[in-house]
DNA sequence: CGCGTTTGACCCGCGC
DNA sequence: GCGCGGGTCAAACGCG
């Protein structure tokens, strides 16, 4: 029901995504973009369709899209469309005699329009693509920088931290396999992975599964992935195993999975729709009234599946009501559909990278500073990561003002260009919202982590602020990582996709 | 009648 | 131990 919420931005970034700056320039004219955008539900309007596909085929062609461009040439063999094509045409010019020239011309619009269409069926695959490529883009970054980190770690705090490296790194190969395969088959991959790297150690995990593992945590966790998680299933009591076994596939997994639910990723945009769309399926299980805000804070579930453990909270900002603030936490267990894709990937990604940053702080690390260091040169108001709180959370900012990075930097290989149209969106009705959106996503090209934390209260602090020249040096690559456009245009992408999403749009 | 939302009760962790 | 706040449960309710 609720899915079909306002705040839509669409994939049309996909379109921007694989086109470089220049292509950007063709589409632009916002509301055109949103009709565009939506080329494969929005069949309202034909004409503008069409006009938009074009310009989307001309800028694939154009652009590196290698598949797109072959596929270019081929096209007149389809008829799918001819029926709505020329019946759509024939209206459209039909009054004038039969000449040969006026069929001859009929003809080749037909031809165009089957054509458009084919272009349409590819670029929403090329989309479908594009946003798990993105996604996968993402956190396998992220997974780098963690590991760079880690290193890092390794060589300022050598054995201090050894299991927690070691569960850090697990724990991220997991995240990252996850995004990979965001299917119910990870479990395998991750259960691999981590008897290959597997460490006696894991205590810190279990310490923070536990904590929560009481009464949601360790059913929900069970019922995570119905089919392939069998060999989970076997420990009925997960905490015991947790504390006695460390090796055991279970474990580690629930680990992975509890420290993953942990970290947030919270997502401010504009927004008057009281929820935005993301491509999955919510229902919402609670209500209430947050202490500092006299909106009241939404609870939703995902319901895709049965055991899915996401869960995400919905707010709006007190100050700014037409801010809308919304949390996830977890990772999906099933397959998602494209739209959602991107979003969850991102989402996890993010948390993945917290983790990564934030879990080694909350033992004692300083990874958050490290981390905002790293990120800052490259920063506009994008992403901010907190460790504060009983949660770490990465916040992903689309409501500063588009003054995006991207046009600051050159774009290297692939830019995210997203075509900026600088009007708030609002209150339209679906489909509109999503050229708007995607103006929010130009800011994105800026990722910037800061710590809010003040400092953990009680921390021990192993590790001294000043860092070592060598970990300067892998910081500042480190640094050159996340800075990386690339990087930022796959996040950018992916949360783009993420709150794009279209309600109707699930292809397969 | 099934399904999703509402809403007050309840649980749990945390600080005093 | 108590109160508070965040988060969840689940019965009641409303809607298609
Ligand atoms: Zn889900």
């Amino acid at each position: 029901m609720d899915r079909g919420w306002g705040l839509t931005l669409d994939n049309s970034d996909q379109v921007g995504f694989f086109g470089n700056k220049a292509s950007f320039g063709v589409n632009l004219s916002p509301r055109r973009n949103s009709g565009f955008i939506m080329f494969p539900r929005g069949r309202e309007e034909q004409p503008e369709h069409r006009e938009v596909d074009f310009f989307a085929v001309k800028k694939e062609d154009s652009q590196a899209q290698p598949s797109a461009a072959t596929d270019f040439h081929v096209n007149t063999g389809l008829q799918l469309v001819t029926a709505n094509t020329g019946s759509d045409q024939s209206t459209v010019d039909d009054g004038v005699s039969y000449d040969g020239e006026d069929k001859r011309a009929k003809n080749e619009l037909a031809q165009l329009q089957i054509e458009l269409e084919r272009m349409n069926g590819e670029n929403q695959r090329l989309r479908g693509m594009l946003s798990q490529v993105s996604g996968n883009y993402a956190s396998l970054q992220m997974h780098l920088v963690t590991l760079m980190q880690h290193q890092q770690n390794s060589t300022t705090q050598e054995q201090e931290m050894d299991d927690k490296k070691c569960e850090d790194e697990r724990k991220e190969n997991g995240g990252a396999r996850q995004f990979l395969e965001l299917g119910p088959e990870q479990s395998n991959s991750l259960s691999e992975e981590r008897t290959v790297s597997g460490s006696p150690h894991q205590n810190n995990l279990e310490v923070t599964r536990n904590k929560r593992s009481g009464r949601e945590e360790s059913p929900e966790s069970e019922s995570w992935v119905p089919g392939s998680k069998a060999p989970r299933l076997n420990n009925p009591n997960p905490n015991i195993n947790t504390n006695t076994n460390t090796n055991t596939n279970t474990n580690t997994n629930q680990s992975i999975e509890a420290t993953m639910r942990k970290a947030r990723v919270s997502v401010r945009a504009r927004s008057e729709a009281p929820m935005i769309s993301d491509g999955c399926q919510w229902r919402k299980y609670g209500q209430k009234m947050a202490k500092g805000n006299p909106c009241p804070r939404a609870y939703y579930r995902c319901t895709m599946a049965v055991g899915c453990p996401v869960r995400k909270q919905v707010q709006r900002c007190a100050e700014d009501r037409t801010i809308l603030i919304t949390t996830y936490e977890g990772t999906h267990n099933h397959p998602l559909p494209p739209a959602a894709m991107a979003m969850a990937s991102t989402t996890s990604a993010a948390a993945s990278m917290l983790l990564s940053g934030s879990m080694p702080s909350a033992d004692g690390l300083m990874n958050p500073n490290f981390l905002a260091r790293t990120i800052l040169p490259c920063s506009s108001n994008m992403a901010t990561i907190s460790a504060s709180a009983p949660f770490p959370t990465v916040t992903l900012d689309l409501t500063q003002s588009p003054n995006a990075l991207q046009y600051q930097r050159p774009p290297p290989h692939f830019q995210v260009p997203f075509p900026v149209s600088a009007q708030n969106f609002a209150n339209q009705p679906a489909p509109q919202v999503f050229g708007q959106a995607l103006y929010n996503q130009s800011k994105f090209s800026g990722l910037q982590m800061s710590k809010d934390v003040n400092e953990l209260p009680g921390q021990p602090q192993a590790q001294p602020q000043p860092q070592p020249s060598f970990s300067d040096t892998l910081s500042a690559a480190t640094a050159a990582i996340t800075a990386d456009p690339n990087f930022t245009a796959a996040l950018a992408a992916a949360i783009s996709s993420i709150i794009a999403n279209t309600p109707n749009n699930n292809q397969p």
